[in-house]
DNA sequence: TACAGCGATGAATGTGCCTTCTTGTGTGTT
DNA sequence: AACACACAAGAAGGCACATTCATCGCTGTA
């Protein structure tokens, strides 16, 4: 079989040179889909680090209740959150960050503080992409 | 309209108690997305953060063509790497950090660290909650 | 003239996330 | 009886991302 383009070692794991980088992905992709990071932010700014469904559903703007409910599991799923059942009626339940969600809060504030201070200038060079080589224009010299 | 649940504020960027979380979750869809990452760390790795297209394909097990070259585009437009065309026959693209990407380099760094001290534990969370809560499996007593 | 080589782009398909709507649970209230 | 509460989970649809296959650009070479 001449395979010009099919020399892949289909070995997924061993990605430049270190395993790290697809457990990295994994997180990056629970962390980075729709609510995640906004249900850990609001977990840690919550008093005593615990807040109930509801109080999250107000807290966060246009999430629904079914979304709320499968973001939760997800980060329980992982372990970054904990969650408490009260044998009440009506069902109270409360959410915290566990030790292990806590501790990612670290590396994210990281993140988060690179956006602080470079989100502006990546907002500018996306306005300029657009403007020129993104689009289909062409450049006046 | 007897809404009920439709008391939303419509205010996305009012998340949290602050702005950032909006961006932040800008950032951490483009990172990530499937292949990001994966380019991030490879151009970071690289001999002086420099690499051809046709090197970035064959370090990074597993992505098409055409994958790298959307990936790569998307990181262009919000200015985390640079691309050069070399005027050549066949041609010679070669992509870079910029100064911004080095810059996120530190704050991924320490995902990376993270997940290097803890992807284990969060494994063991995830078998645990699927053997149990997560199917629908009984708990006998 | 046919092909190799590198990079990019288009079309078509598939998959999974997200959304919306609806139903369920159990008790206390009207 | 009918409804409210707080939380959860199912069904159905849309849409964005991802994959695969195909083609194009240009030149040197067999």
């Amino acid at each position: 079989m001449g395979n010009a383009r099919r020399d892949k070692p289909a070995d997924p794991a061993f990605v430049c040179g270190h395993k790290d980088p697809m457990a990295v992905r994994e997180l990056l992709t629970r962390v980075g889909d729709k609510w995640s990071i906004f249900l850990i932010l609001s977990l840690a700014r919550s008093l005593g680090g615990r807040a109930r469904f509801s109080e999250l559903e107000k807290t966060i703007p246009g999430i629904s209740q079914r979304m709320l409910t499968l973001t939760l599991r997800n980060l329980e799923r992982d372990g970054l959150i904990a969650r408490e059942v009260f044998p009440e009626i009506p069902p109270r339940v409360e959410y915290e960050l566990t030790s292990l969600g806590k501790s990612l809060l670290d590396p994210l504030q990281g993140l988060v503080d690179w956006v602080t201070a470079n989100w502006e200038q990546v907002k500018e060079v996306q306005s300029g992409f657009d403007a020129g080589r993104g689009s289909k224009r062409k450049i006046n010299s």
